[in-house]
RNA sequence: GGCGGCGUAGCUCAGUUGGUUAGAGCAUGCGGCUCAUAUCCGCAGUGUCGCAGGUUCGACUCCUGCCGCCGCCA
């Protein structure tokens, strides 16, 4: 099946409650997801998720609330999964780095890449920061040997450890990435993967001594140590998968068609340490490294610690459902750093979101119940139909770039696009789209056209296309908007298989319709200017 | 220090291989409609396209230098 694809989020660390910035990666890796379920089927497509929860960093913040690790990830790990629940996300596995299956995998793969020769041990002396749990060299560090990080001084530590062959595989990774074969985008990224590469690397220490971090998963050779985190993490991509379908089928179905979706601050790990654990392991690449940028909030930094980050759940709470969704999505270049902040927010739902959705879905609905008691007694228009207007909006509908040969061109196009990473783009052609039809209805005028009774047909046919048009936009908005596009759809009364019909080929004749609600209320802005 | 990116209307940004009066949305002003969530439609703008040179018949688009901001690597 080589058009299965896999679809991974970043795997959570979990030391800290979810901000907007971990429901940007997550919602742009479901719309993702949606858009590929259309294009290749439910059934071929698997999105995963979950949570990282071993490592240093957790133990100490469960010490902090006085909980046993496992405890503390295990209240961690079902927050990270009910605020992504909430958002909508549509994941089919949520993993945990401490599931007894992930750990048993890990294991697996230790022993496995053990047996092919790639590890090694060795005593090592190093300065180590605890806060990054790694090891710098003293070039890297401010002086006094701080750690640049987070500012605070490194230990001095001498200890024996197991490592993993980095730089023998540095040569064939780079030219994966520079071919494509693992390919990188927004390529700016890829230059940068490139760069590192570029020198050599040294070995990924992948063990930590028990008697200095005992909240791992243990190395199967060596009972005297655990894995590191990151080592660890990784593998949270494949284990669930491999555990389901078998690692051999898993490996030559979905996962070469791998997209990961992380943000900038992880492409180092992305880009230069994982593909060589894979690799080391006699295991093919992902496909995509997709790579985002930070979410900021109003020019500065989201950060725990400059107290402007929220619950993603307060703005669904606040403003209904796909809201953050939509913002998000068509506010940020993806790849590109974006502002957030809660007046954009509410300046864009105003004006896209109540204006020009919310307010054509009431228009004609409301038109539908008042001058055709709620009956659709026309049928949507066709390519050939006199009428200039109603010409205009089939071709606008119904054929992206002037083909109209293709008559699910526009989805195509819509899901091409966030093939591409380019929701911002999408949604703007989805948007213009709502303006072609905001546009039909003032040259057709329905409303006057209703006062003579004798123009009842054409005030059908009218009708019949706008129902029609905003049928075509429910469907193409639901990887962005699931719910709304769910509630247009039900008031529109289509069931889901005339939802996906081309323009023209939906809405039949003697079709009822339901009254409008508000599905946008505005937002009227606070007194304070 | 090395590599790379960015600097376009009040705001957020588009501007493909250089080609006619530099675009969109939001915000602003004026006009129109009234089905609709005071929504929608039309019109009007404003810009030394960071600065200075250069290549060219012609550059926002290519080259050089400078200023400012930023990212990655060291």
């Amino acid at each position: 099946m080589s058009d299965r694809i896999h679809i991974t989020t970043a795997i959570f660390y979990c030391n800290g409650a979810p901000h907007v910035g971990s429901a940007y990666e997550a919602l742009a890796a479901d719309v993702f997801a949606r858009a590929m379920r259309r294009r290749h089927g439910a059934d071929r497509v698997s999105f995963l998720s979950g949570t990282d929860e071993h490592g240093d960093k957790i133990r100490r913040a469960a010490l902090a609330e006085s909980l046993a690790p496992k405890a503390y990830t295990d209240k961690m790990s079902a927050l990270f999964r009910d605020v992504f629940a909430g958002l909508n996300t549509t994941f089919d596995y949520w993993v945990r780095t401490t599931d007894p299956g992930h750990e048993k995998f890990v294991q697996e793969m230790l022993t496995r890449t053990n047996q092919r020769g790639d590890i090694y041990f060795r005593d090592y002396e190093g300065l180590y920061c605890v806060d990054c749990e790694r090891f710098y060299t003293e070039k890297e560090l401010l002086p006094g040997n701080v750690c640049p990080a987070h500012n605070r001084p490194v230990e001095l530590i001498s200890e024996g450890n197991y490592f993993l062959r980095i730089d023998k595989y540095r040569e064939e990774v780079r030219e994966k990435i520079r071919s494509d074969e693992l390919c990188i985008r927004p390529e700016r990224y890829k230059n940068e993967a490139l760069n590192m590469l570029a020198e050599p690397l040294a070995d990924l220490c992948i063990s930590r001594p028990k008697t200095r971090l005992d909240w791992g998963i243990e190395i199967p050779f060596d009972t005297r140590y655990v894995t590191y985190v990151w080592y660890d993490a990784f593998w949270a991509y494949v284990s669930a998968p491999a555990a389901r379908l078998g690692l051999d089928e898993f490996m030559a179905g979905a996962w070469p068609h791998t997209e990961h979706f992380i943000g900038k601050d992880i492409l180092k790990t992305h880009a230069v340490y994982w593909p060589p654990i894979l690799l080391a392991a006699g295991l093919p690449l992902p496909r995509h490294l997709n790579v985002h940028g930070w979410l900021n909030f109003g020019g500065s930094r989201m950060s725990k610690s400059s107290g402007n980050v929220r619950d993603p759940l307060y703005y669904e709470t606040t403003f209904g459902p796909d809201v953050l969704r939509y913002f998000v999505m068509r506010e940020v270049v993806y790849g590109l750093d974006g502002d957030f902040s809660e007046e954009r927010l509410i300046e864009r739902y105003n004006a896209d979101l109540a204006n020009d959705l919310g307010n054509l879905t009431s228009r004609v609905l409301a038109m539908v119940q008042r001058y055709l008691g709620g009956v659709i007694s026309s049928a949507p228009a066709q390519e050939n139909l006199a009428a200039a207007e109603d010409k205009h909006l089939y071709q606008n509908f119904r054929g992206i770039s002037g083909d109209f040969s293709q008559p699910d061109a526009l989805q195509t196009t819509v899901v091409d696009l966030v093939g591409k990473l380019e929701f911002k783009t999408a949604l703007e052609l989805l948007w213009n789209l709502l303006d072609v039809a905001n546009k039909y209805v003032a040259a057709t005028a329905p409303f006057t056209l209703a006062k003579d009774p004798a123009n009842l047909p054409r005030v059908a046919s009218i009708l019949a296309n706008l129902v029609e048009a905003l049928r075509v936009i429910a469907d193409m908005l639901e990887p962005f908007m699931p719910v709304t596009s769910g509630k247009i759809l039900a008031l529109l009364n289509v069931d889901a298989a005339t939802a996906r019909q081309p323009f023209g080929a939906g809405i039949k004749s003697g079709h009822k319709v339901n009254p409008p609600v508000a599905l946008f209320p505005r937002i009227e802005k606070p007194k304070s200017a």
